[in-house]
DNA sequence: ATGGTGATTGTTACAATATAACATATCATG
DNA sequence: CATGATATGTTATATTGTAACAATCACCAT
Protein backbone atom coordinates (compact mmCIF):
# COMPACT_ATOMS: atom_id res chain seq x y z
CA UNK A 1 0.00 0.00 0.00
CA UNK A 2 0.96 3.48 -0.69
CA UNK A 3 0.30 7.03 0.56
CA UNK A 4 -2.22 7.79 -2.16
CA UNK A 5 -4.19 5.02 -3.70
CA UNK A 6 -7.82 3.93 -5.00
CA UNK A 7 -8.78 2.67 -1.50
CA UNK A 8 -12.20 1.70 -2.96
CA UNK A 9 -10.48 -1.23 -5.00
CA UNK A 10 -8.90 -2.31 -1.38
CA UNK A 11 -11.93 -2.71 0.01
CA UNK A 12 -13.85 -4.61 -3.26
CA UNK A 13 -10.68 -6.47 -3.55
CA UNK A 14 -10.80 -8.14 0.08
CA UNK A 15 -14.60 -8.36 0.52
CA UNK A 16 -14.50 -10.21 -3.10
CA UNK A 17 -11.48 -12.64 -1.99
CA UNK A 18 -13.24 -13.39 1.21
CA UNK A 19 -16.82 -13.92 0.18
CA UNK A 20 -14.84 -16.41 -2.48
CA UNK A 21 -13.06 -17.73 0.04
CA UNK A 22 -16.04 -18.54 2.17
CA UNK A 23 -17.89 -20.30 -0.30
CA UNK A 24 -15.24 -22.48 -1.63
CA UNK A 25 -14.40 -23.67 2.35
CA UNK A 26 -18.18 -24.15 3.01
CA UNK A 27 -17.90 -21.53 5.77
CA UNK A 28 -20.49 -18.38 6.14
CA UNK A 29 -19.51 -15.28 5.05
CA UNK A 30 -22.33 -13.78 7.86
CA UNK A 31 -24.34 -10.34 7.92
CA UNK A 32 -22.05 -9.24 10.95
CA UNK A 33 -18.51 -10.65 10.09
CA UNK A 34 -19.26 -9.01 6.40
CA UNK A 35 -19.87 -5.72 8.42
CA UNK A 36 -17.11 -6.15 10.62
CA UNK A 37 -14.78 -6.99 7.93
CA UNK A 38 -15.86 -4.03 6.24
CA UNK A 39 -15.10 -1.74 8.96
CA UNK A 40 -11.96 -2.85 9.38
CA UNK A 41 -11.11 -2.09 6.22
CA UNK A 42 -12.13 1.62 5.96
CA UNK A 43 -9.14 3.09 6.49
CA UNK A 44 -5.61 0.78 6.70
CA UNK A 45 -5.56 1.81 10.06
CA UNK A 46 -5.29 -0.91 13.04
CA UNK A 47 -8.83 -1.31 14.78
CA UNK A 48 -9.58 -2.11 18.07
CA UNK A 49 -12.05 -3.92 19.26
CA UNK A 50 -14.49 -1.73 21.31
CA UNK A 51 -14.39 0.88 18.31
CA UNK A 52 -15.42 -1.84 16.23
CA UNK A 53 -18.50 -2.48 18.57
CA UNK A 54 -19.44 1.09 18.32
CA UNK A 55 -19.02 1.40 15.34
CA UNK A 56 -21.55 -1.43 14.44
CA UNK A 57 -23.92 -0.81 16.37
CA UNK A 58 -25.86 1.46 14.41
CA UNK A 59 -25.67 -1.56 12.05
CA UNK A 60 -26.77 -4.79 14.65
CA UNK A 61 -28.11 -2.56 17.61
CA UNK A 62 -27.74 -5.97 19.83
CA UNK A 63 -24.25 -6.22 19.39
CA UNK A 64 -21.91 -6.95 22.50
CA UNK A 65 -18.51 -7.74 22.47
CA UNK A 66 -18.79 -11.29 21.82
CA UNK A 67 -20.42 -10.02 19.06
CA UNK A 68 -17.59 -8.28 17.92
CA UNK A 69 -14.90 -11.12 19.24
CA UNK A 70 -16.71 -13.88 17.76
CA UNK A 71 -16.79 -11.85 14.21
CA UNK A 72 -12.72 -11.27 14.77
CA UNK A 73 -11.81 -14.88 15.53
CA UNK A 74 -13.97 -15.72 12.41
CA UNK A 75 -12.22 -13.83 10.48
CA UNK A 76 -8.71 -14.77 11.69
CA UNK A 77 -9.40 -18.35 11.02
CA UNK A 78 -10.27 -17.49 7.65
CA UNK A 79 -7.15 -15.22 7.34
CA UNK A 80 -8.95 -12.34 6.47
CA UNK A 81 -7.50 -10.20 9.12
CA UNK A 82 -4.62 -10.03 11.49
CA UNK A 83 -4.35 -9.19 14.76
CA UNK A 84 -1.43 -6.48 15.95
CA UNK A 85 -0.51 -7.51 18.99
CA UNK A 86 1.53 -4.99 19.92
CA UNK A 87 -1.70 -2.79 19.92
CA UNK A 88 -4.20 -5.46 20.80
CA UNK A 89 -5.78 -4.11 17.32
CA UNK A 90 -7.10 -5.70 13.82
CA UNK A 91 -6.21 -4.97 10.33
CA UNK A 92 -6.83 -6.40 7.16
CA UNK A 93 -4.77 -8.90 5.56
CA UNK A 94 -3.57 -7.17 2.02
CA UNK A 95 -3.19 -10.90 0.74
CA UNK A 96 -6.19 -13.74 0.85
CA UNK A 97 -4.99 -15.70 -2.16
CA UNK A 98 -1.58 -16.85 -0.94
CA UNK A 99 -0.77 -18.40 2.91
CA UNK A 100 1.89 -16.18 4.21
CA UNK A 101 3.95 -14.70 7.14
CA UNK A 102 3.86 -10.81 7.70
CA UNK A 103 5.88 -8.57 8.67
CA UNK A 104 3.58 -5.44 10.17
CA UNK A 105 5.13 -1.80 9.90
CA UNK A 106 3.28 0.64 12.38
CA UNK A 107 3.10 4.22 12.23
CA UNK A 108 3.19 6.66 15.09
CA UNK A 109 2.07 9.30 13.07
CA UNK A 110 -0.60 8.50 10.45
CA UNK A 111 -1.59 4.98 11.90
CA UNK A 112 -1.32 3.44 8.76
CA UNK A 113 -0.12 -0.02 9.08
CA UNK A 114 1.85 -2.03 5.65
CA UNK A 115 2.13 -5.76 5.32
CA UNK A 116 5.20 -6.72 3.87
CA UNK A 117 5.99 -10.45 3.25
CA UNK A 118 9.75 -10.00 3.34
CA UNK A 119 10.35 -13.16 2.18
CA UNK A 120 14.38 -12.74 2.90
CA UNK A 121 13.25 -12.27 7.11
CA UNK A 122 11.52 -15.06 6.80
CA UNK A 123 14.22 -17.12 6.03
CA UNK A 124 17.00 -16.01 7.92
CA UNK A 125 14.10 -16.58 11.07
CA UNK A 126 13.49 -19.77 9.52
CA UNK A 127 17.12 -20.92 9.67
CA UNK A 128 17.30 -19.41 12.97
CA UNK A 129 14.64 -21.55 14.52
CA UNK A 130 16.17 -24.14 12.86
CA UNK A 131 19.40 -23.74 14.73
CA UNK A 132 17.61 -23.38 17.99
CA UNK A 133 15.82 -26.73 17.39
CA UNK A 134 11.96 -24.79 18.08
CA UNK A 135 9.10 -25.59 16.13
CA UNK A 136 7.38 -22.66 14.81
CA UNK A 137 3.35 -22.37 15.17
CA UNK A 138 2.99 -19.21 14.43
CA UNK A 139 5.30 -16.04 14.08
CA UNK A 140 4.83 -12.04 15.25
CA UNK A 141 7.06 -9.65 13.50
CA UNK A 142 6.33 -5.66 14.33
CA UNK A 143 8.07 -2.73 13.86
CA UNK A 144 6.93 0.73 14.86
CA UNK A 145 8.13 3.82 13.98
CA UNK A 146 7.49 6.46 11.09
CA UNK A 147 6.80 5.27 7.64
CA UNK A 148 7.80 6.94 4.43
CA UNK A 149 5.61 9.77 4.29
CA UNK A 150 5.24 10.95 7.48
CA UNK A 151 9.23 10.81 7.63
CA UNK A 152 9.50 12.96 5.18
CA UNK A 153 6.92 15.25 6.38
CA UNK A 154 8.90 15.38 9.88
CA UNK A 155 12.25 16.27 7.95
CA UNK A 156 10.58 19.12 6.05
CA UNK A 157 9.05 20.06 9.13
CA UNK A 158 12.61 20.75 11.00
CA UNK A 159 14.58 22.24 7.51
CA UNK A 160 11.10 24.59 7.18
CA UNK B 1 19.30 -20.83 28.60
CA UNK B 2 19.11 -24.65 27.89
CA UNK B 3 16.58 -26.66 29.69
CA UNK B 4 18.32 -27.68 32.75
CA UNK B 5 20.87 -24.75 34.03
CA UNK B 6 21.61 -23.60 37.17
CA UNK B 7 19.19 -21.00 37.57
CA UNK B 8 20.43 -19.10 40.77
CA UNK B 9 23.27 -17.97 38.42
CA UNK B 10 20.74 -16.54 35.89
CA UNK B 11 18.92 -14.60 39.23
CA UNK B 12 22.04 -13.27 40.51
CA UNK B 13 23.65 -12.20 37.41
CA UNK B 14 20.54 -10.32 36.28
CA UNK B 15 20.28 -8.93 39.77
CA UNK B 16 23.93 -8.19 39.92
CA UNK B 17 24.07 -6.24 36.67
CA UNK B 18 20.80 -4.44 37.49
CA UNK B 19 22.17 -3.16 40.81
CA UNK B 20 25.61 -1.93 39.02
CA UNK B 21 23.86 -0.22 35.77
CA UNK B 22 21.25 1.79 38.05
CA UNK B 23 24.47 3.21 40.54
CA UNK B 24 26.02 3.92 36.84
CA UNK B 25 23.11 5.82 35.59
CA UNK B 26 22.14 7.55 38.77
CA UNK B 27 18.84 5.83 38.70
CA UNK B 28 17.34 4.16 41.66
CA UNK B 29 16.80 0.04 42.37
CA UNK B 30 14.09 0.81 44.97
CA UNK B 31 13.10 -1.95 46.93
CA UNK B 32 9.69 -2.83 44.94
CA UNK B 33 11.58 -2.40 41.76
CA UNK B 34 14.49 -5.13 43.21
CA UNK B 35 11.15 -7.29 44.21
CA UNK B 36 9.84 -7.27 40.92
CA UNK B 37 12.62 -7.70 39.13
CA UNK B 38 13.77 -10.61 41.66
CA UNK B 39 10.09 -12.21 41.10
CA UNK B 40 10.16 -12.19 36.88
CA UNK B 41 13.42 -13.88 37.03
CA UNK B 42 12.30 -16.89 39.30
CA UNK B 43 11.91 -18.59 36.49
CA UNK B 44 11.94 -18.38 32.60
CA UNK B 45 8.06 -17.76 32.01
CA UNK B 46 6.57 -14.86 31.04
CA UNK B 47 5.00 -13.46 33.65
CA UNK B 48 1.63 -11.04 34.23
CA UNK B 49 1.36 -7.61 35.89
CA UNK B 50 -1.70 -9.25 37.94
CA UNK B 51 0.50 -12.19 38.99
CA UNK B 52 3.25 -10.21 40.07
CA UNK B 53 1.11 -7.92 41.68
CA UNK B 54 -0.10 -11.29 43.66
CA UNK B 55 3.05 -12.46 44.46
CA UNK B 56 4.42 -8.89 45.81
CA UNK B 57 1.69 -8.71 48.34
CA UNK B 58 3.33 -10.55 51.08
CA UNK B 59 6.56 -8.41 50.84
CA UNK B 60 4.64 -4.90 50.10
CA UNK B 61 1.01 -4.82 52.09
CA UNK B 62 0.18 -1.67 50.01
CA UNK B 63 0.92 -2.74 46.56
CA UNK B 64 -2.16 -1.92 44.01
CA UNK B 65 -1.41 -2.33 40.19
CA UNK B 66 0.45 0.85 39.83
CA UNK B 67 2.73 -0.27 42.18
CA UNK B 68 3.38 -2.96 39.66
CA UNK B 69 3.05 -1.09 36.43
CA UNK B 70 5.29 1.93 38.00
CA UNK B 71 8.16 -0.81 38.65
CA UNK B 72 7.57 -2.63 34.58
CA UNK B 73 7.85 0.56 33.34
CA UNK B 74 10.56 1.49 35.20
CA UNK B 75 12.72 -1.64 34.37
CA UNK B 76 11.74 -1.33 30.71
CA UNK B 77 12.94 1.96 30.44
CA UNK B 78 16.62 0.72 31.98
CA UNK B 79 16.31 -2.71 29.82
CA UNK B 80 15.90 -4.90 32.24
CA UNK B 81 13.07 -6.42 31.18
CA UNK B 82 11.39 -7.27 27.62
CA UNK B 83 7.70 -6.96 27.25
CA UNK B 84 6.35 -10.23 25.37
CA UNK B 85 3.51 -8.18 23.16
CA UNK B 86 1.68 -11.27 22.11
CA UNK B 87 1.20 -12.55 25.55
CA UNK B 88 0.55 -9.07 27.63
CA UNK B 89 3.34 -10.52 29.87
CA UNK B 90 7.27 -9.98 30.44
CA UNK B 91 10.77 -11.30 31.22
CA UNK B 92 13.78 -10.78 32.39
CA UNK B 93 16.37 -9.26 30.12
CA UNK B 94 19.39 -12.36 29.18
CA UNK B 95 21.88 -9.84 28.15
CA UNK B 96 22.04 -6.61 29.77
CA UNK B 97 25.67 -5.46 29.12
CA UNK B 98 24.66 -5.14 25.51
CA UNK B 99 22.46 -2.97 23.21
CA UNK B 100 19.95 -5.72 21.17
CA UNK B 101 16.87 -6.18 19.57
CA UNK B 102 15.69 -10.25 20.16
CA UNK B 103 14.10 -12.60 19.11
CA UNK B 104 11.27 -14.34 21.57
CA UNK B 105 10.86 -18.29 21.15
CA UNK B 106 8.00 -18.45 23.68
CA UNK B 107 7.16 -22.49 24.25
CA UNK B 108 3.47 -23.46 24.21
CA UNK B 109 4.48 -26.64 26.58
CA UNK B 110 6.28 -25.41 29.33
CA UNK B 111 6.00 -21.75 28.94
CA UNK B 112 9.44 -20.80 28.55
CA UNK B 113 10.66 -17.80 26.72
CA UNK B 114 13.85 -17.85 25.31
CA UNK B 115 15.48 -14.80 24.11
CA UNK B 116 18.22 -14.85 20.99
CA UNK B 117 19.84 -12.08 19.19
CA UNK B 118 19.56 -13.38 15.74
CA UNK B 119 22.06 -11.32 14.34
CA UNK B 120 21.02 -12.37 10.59
CA UNK B 121 17.27 -11.93 11.01
CA UNK B 122 17.80 -8.31 12.51
CA UNK B 123 20.03 -7.83 9.90
CA UNK B 124 17.29 -8.74 6.91
CA UNK B 125 14.73 -6.93 8.84
CA UNK B 126 17.41 -4.36 8.51
CA UNK B 127 17.85 -4.33 5.11
CA UNK B 128 13.54 -4.65 4.61
CA UNK B 129 13.17 -1.14 6.92
CA UNK B 130 15.15 0.02 4.36
CA UNK B 131 13.43 -1.19 1.39
CA UNK B 132 10.54 0.48 2.80
CA UNK B 133 12.20 3.10 3.77
CA UNK B 134 10.11 2.91 7.04
CA UNK B 135 12.12 4.69 10.02
CA UNK B 136 12.20 2.02 12.86
CA UNK B 137 11.79 3.28 16.46
CA UNK B 138 11.23 -0.30 17.97
CA UNK B 139 11.04 -4.13 16.92
CA UNK B 140 9.05 -6.96 18.18
CA UNK B 141 9.26 -10.58 17.19
CA UNK B 142 7.82 -12.80 18.64
CA UNK B 143 7.31 -16.75 17.71
CA UNK B 144 5.35 -19.68 19.56
CA UNK B 145 5.46 -23.23 19.23
CA UNK B 146 7.62 -25.72 20.80
CA UNK B 147 10.99 -25.77 22.65
CA UNK B 148 13.73 -28.40 21.50
CA UNK B 149 13.03 -30.38 24.78
CA UNK B 150 9.18 -30.39 24.87
CA UNK B 151 9.20 -31.30 20.96
CA UNK B 152 11.31 -33.74 21.73
CA UNK B 153 9.06 -34.87 24.35
CA UNK B 154 5.91 -34.81 22.53
CA UNK B 155 7.75 -37.08 20.01
CA UNK B 156 8.95 -39.69 22.60
CA UNK B 157 5.42 -39.67 23.86
CA UNK B 158 3.69 -40.37 20.12
CA UNK B 159 6.08 -43.23 19.46
CA UNK B 160 5.76 -44.88 22.64
C1' DA C 1 -42.45 -30.07 4.37
C1' DT C 2 -40.34 -31.93 8.85
C1' DG C 3 -37.29 -32.78 12.15
C1' DG C 4 -32.64 -33.20 13.75
C1' DT C 5 -27.97 -31.34 14.03
C1' DG C 6 -24.38 -28.20 14.15
C1' DA C 7 -23.30 -23.38 13.52
C1' DT C 8 -24.41 -18.78 14.72
C1' DT C 9 -26.11 -15.20 17.52
C1' DG C 10 -28.33 -13.10 21.87
C1' DT C 11 -27.65 -12.09 26.53
C1' DT C 12 -25.80 -11.54 31.05
C1' DA C 13 -22.19 -11.49 33.85
C1' DC C 14 -17.56 -11.11 34.84
C1' DA C 15 -12.34 -11.60 34.38
C1' DA C 16 -8.08 -9.61 33.11
C1' DT C 17 -5.20 -5.82 31.74
C1' DA C 18 -3.98 -1.01 32.19
C1' DT C 19 -4.13 4.09 33.21
C1' DA C 20 -5.52 8.73 35.30
C1' DA C 21 -5.33 11.84 38.85
C1' DC C 22 -4.02 13.64 42.97
C1' DA C 23 -2.10 13.11 47.69
C1' DT C 24 1.83 11.81 50.44
C1' DA C 25 6.39 10.42 51.37
C1' DT C 26 11.24 9.94 50.41
C1' DC C 27 15.70 11.15 48.44
C1' DA C 28 19.61 13.94 46.92
C1' DT C 29 21.77 18.02 47.53
C1' DG C 30 23.01 22.68 48.64
C1' DC D 1 16.94 22.11 57.35
C1' DA D 2 14.98 23.66 52.85
C1' DT D 3 14.11 22.55 48.30
C1' DG D 4 12.83 20.29 44.13
C1' DA D 5 12.77 16.01 41.93
C1' DT D 6 11.68 11.25 42.40
C1' DA D 7 8.97 7.60 44.15
C1' DT D 8 4.98 5.66 46.30
C1' DG D 9 0.04 5.53 48.22
C1' DT D 10 -4.67 5.62 47.06
C1' DT D 11 -8.99 5.71 44.68
C1' DA D 12 -11.33 5.34 40.81
C1' DT D 13 -12.03 4.10 36.20
C1' DA D 14 -10.89 2.77 31.37
C1' DT D 15 -9.83 -0.85 28.24
C1' DT D 16 -9.59 -5.48 26.54
C1' DG D 17 -11.32 -10.07 26.50
C1' DT D 18 -14.15 -14.61 28.11
C1' DA D 19 -17.47 -17.81 30.17
C1' DA D 20 -21.78 -19.78 30.15
C1' DC D 21 -26.15 -20.77 28.67
C1' DA D 22 -30.31 -19.75 25.89
C1' DA D 23 -32.34 -18.84 21.51
C1' DT D 24 -32.19 -18.92 16.64
C1' DC D 25 -30.73 -20.11 12.11
C1' DA D 26 -28.78 -22.96 8.17
C1' DC D 27 -28.42 -27.23 6.18
C1' DC D 28 -29.25 -31.84 5.23
C1' DA D 29 -31.67 -36.34 5.33
C1' DT D 30 -35.72 -38.30 5.58
ZN1 LIG E 1 -6.27 1.03 0.64
ZN1 LIG F 1 2.80 7.30 8.55
ZN1 LIG G 1 17.82 -19.59 34.38
ZN1 LIG H 1 9.12 -25.93 26.18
Amino acid sequence: MTHIHNHSNCIQTALNNASQLCSQRGVQLTDIRKQVLELIWENHHAVKAYDLLERIKPLQAAAKPATIYRALDFLREQGFIHRVESLNAFIGCCDLKTAHEQLLLICKQCNDVEERHADLVMQALAQELRNAKFVAHSKSIEVHGLCENCSQTFNEEISA
